[in-house]
DNA sequence: ATATTTGCTAACCAAATGGTTAAACTAAAC
DNA sequence: GTTTAGTTTAACCATTTGGTTAGCAAATAT
């Protein structure tokens, strides 16, 4: 058997990956993905039983990447105001390396909502709970204006996430090409976080 | 000749906006918007030459219905205070009505960013240059702190439209249903407002 | 060495899909 | 009443597409 470093199965998801993100489920092609692979069509059915299959595979591995950084914010100790500042930065890096996946992730949830469920079972799956007791509790203590969490939670993920999900837009109104933009999201990490602690936190 | 009130050709496109805003362009089928307009299949052929351009129409459609909305916010006279006040309660609203606009836009512009040229030909197309003099006039003033009207603009129209584009996603992390997150859209009419205004106004 | 399992390919298949055509139908124009 | 133009349909067509099959090649087991 072949036992190269680069085994077939993982080249395979690889260019599933690559074409999946930019065509979704629909405009993606076996043939295509097969080529990106440099590899024979039937080996896709051989490896991933269906194009659904390999789509799933691809879908939950796309997923699987952007959940934990989620957890981050929710979960650890820090003080809002210090998790909100790590978040905006690190959740901006991350994107603008896999540029894709937010509007992967969610055009294919808009397509087919029922994804959701099966993901909700896992038990990383974030959860909001110990996060809106953070906000009430600092709230309490005057740290924080009053605001809902959930709302501030809302508003945290889509001041990250919405200008790369709507990139060709935000290029397009802001009148900047893809040099200028990444200059621009660079300065969001900062900015981001000071624009919502500005708009929460007690002065 | 026919001179119904409802006449085919309005009733194809009504169709094909519905399945295409649903499905995308690649997800459609052609006989799923003839089916859905009640008609012949060859009856699209005979209205609108070709799949493509029926597409074609219902993106420019759609665009034109968004557009609109933005200039309001860019190119009236009252304060930005007021401006962000009338845009995130009115936009709010259109797209609580319209709740699948923006993620097609944002979908297939993704899919084929080059469609954009030919919008920001239209001398209607959404320009910056008069918000952001008037954000650099209100910070000479004293009324708002230093921020960027490029990334105010974006943080606004962030806040406005990404829990619609992620709604699946939203639904799922704060862990409610349909009509739960209506009543949490409807919030944020004022929510998104108090919360930018809280950011960038001097107090 | 031989048999057997695993990895891989070329050729093929049936269904789906965008698109066409020729004929039928409708309603106004003459 | 006949012609003429636009409108609609059923049947059809060529291509694409996801998926299968049979056989080959290479590695492992016996």
């Amino acid at each position: 058997m072949k036992s190269k470093d680069t085994n077939t199965e993982s080249t395979i998801l690889d260019a599933a990956e690559s074409i999946f993100q930019r065509k979704g489920m629909d405009g993606a092609r076996m043939q295509e993905i097969a080529n990106e692979a440099g590899i024979n069509k039937a080996m896709l059915h051989y490896y991933y039983k269906s194009k659904q299959l390999l789509f799933g595979a691809v879908f939950k591995k796309a997923f699987g990447l952007l959940a934990p950084q989620l957890n981050t914010i929710l979960n650890d100790d820090s003080s809002i105001e210090i998790k909100i500042r790590n978040f905006a930065n690190s959740y901006i890096s991350f994107i603008s390396k896999h540029p894709y996946l937010p509007s992967f992730i969610i055009m294919e949830l808009n397509k087919n909502p029922d994804f959701i469920l099966k993901l909700k079972e896992n038990p990383s799956f974030p959860n909001l709970v110990k996060f809106k007791n953070q906000v009430e509790k600092e709230i309490e203590n005057g740290i924080l204006k009053p605001i809902i969490g959930e709302q501030l939670f809302i508003n945290i993920i889509s001041l990250c996430i919405f200008p790369f999900v709507a990139s060709p837009l935000i290029k397009a109104f802001v009148d900047i090409n893809d040099s200028e933009f990444k200059v621009l999201m660079e300065a969001r990490k900062t900015e981001v976080a000071n624009f919502i602690i500005d708009a929460i936190k007690i002065s």
